[in-house]
DNA sequence: TTGCGGAATGACTGGCAGGTCATTAGAATG
DNA sequence: CATTCTAATGACCTGCCAGTCATTCCGCAA
């Protein structure tokens, strides 16, 4: 019957591309951007053709593991601004929540920094007139919306956001780096600290 | 004579290698990390195989344009911490100082963004027992002994560091996507504020 | 002017990785 | 069981780029 195997065919696809996407995951995590369609397909127990049945090129790849791996994250970002907390508490709550996300998930994490300028770390400051990287734009989109809402002036509501992330993404790259990283939950409460209170406070008494 | 011929050898020696590793600049500038030996041999105006005569490989000369390009701000950087300011004006001085560098520089900019992460963003969780990259080191270094210095804790120091950095380069990408970016009068009393006194202080009074 | 020695050159090589496509395997159908 | 049809395969093609080296060029000394 055509609709039933119609979907299943869906069914399967839809199994074949999310394995790849997996694979892609593994193979990021274990060699970084630099990791080839060969070690994708590896990594996916699949011969490198037939990544080019589910996807177009490398890119339309990649790019689907970044979705993939954000919106996971994106989810639960989005939960912390629906229980609708005081605005201190939500900071908290956003750092808490990513700290503990890519402790979880540190492959994800791996994805997360080597993806993140994905045009190769060049294009950023793009000299033809390409459209701004697609990209986790969704996740600063977010933020962004929220600090338009809680704080004074709508300007700086980019910049804030871009500045909690990749301050963020900073702190994660160090205890990726440490042996022995402190708990999550003291880095979450410096963390949280700092960024609503600044050095200020963190100045000897001197 | 020997003597004057090795200087003069040594002269233009070192004369060759500057005027590589500014070609390599403009480059980089131009293309990114992705820019090739060819782009970086014709924007020094000299064959490519040349380049092999004044370094080992692509990795030396790389490595040799970030020192040389971070140099430069860490000479401003040091200037700023000798001048024996507060903590808070230190900090003021700290973001103006950087954000005006790269304002005059933005081509030291790419460079900079483009050479944080110079084994491939990959390497940063390094599986093998490599050492970490030197590069750029020596900057946080020097915000590490600053914050060991100035804060109380001195085990948050390092995290202090990188967390500065980090957050200052995204504003910096922030600029140099914007058309019209704020005056940097602006942005460095926005990003110090924001530095020193954390978010709370930005609240709606709501 | 001639001849020498080292610096500069760029055609060439090797290897690598993205992408293709003729071939194959195996599931579904009759 | 034979046939067909399509998903999967991986050998192959292509272009790219780091790095090499036989050749050329040039300044200088005799």
């Amino acid at each position: 019957m055509t609709t039933q195997s119609e979907t299943k065919d869906a069914v399967l696809e839809r199994f074949r591309v999310e394995s790849i996407t997996e694979g892609a995951l593994r193979a990021i995590a274990r060699k970084g951007s630099a990791a080839t369609m060969q070690d994708i397909a590896i990594e996916s127990g699949i011969a490198k053709g037939t990544l080019y049945l589910y996807f177009k090129d490398r890119d339309e790849l990649l790019q689907r593991v970044r979705e993939g791996s954000l919106s996971q994250l994106i989810e639960k970002i989005e939960a912390v601004f629906a229980r609708g907390l005081s605005f201190d508490e939500t900071i908290r709550e956003l750092v808490f929540t990513k700290l503990r996300f890519f402790e979880e998930r540190r492959d994800l994490y791996r994805v997360h920094f080597e993806l993140r300028y994905p045009h190769g770390p060049g294009q950023t400051c793009d000299p033809r007139g390409n459209a701004p990287p697609p990209q986790k734009q969704m996740y600063i989109d977010r933020l962004t919306r929220y600090f338009e809402e809680a704080l004074e002036s709508k300007e700086e509501a980019p910049r804030l956001a871009l500045f909690l992330s990749e301050a963020f993404a900073a702190v994660l790259v160090r205890r990726m780096l440490e042996s022995t990283p402190p708990g999550i939950e003291q880095d979450a409460q410096f963390l949280s600290d700092l960024l609503l209170h600044g050095l200020s406070g963190r100045r000897k008494k001197s």
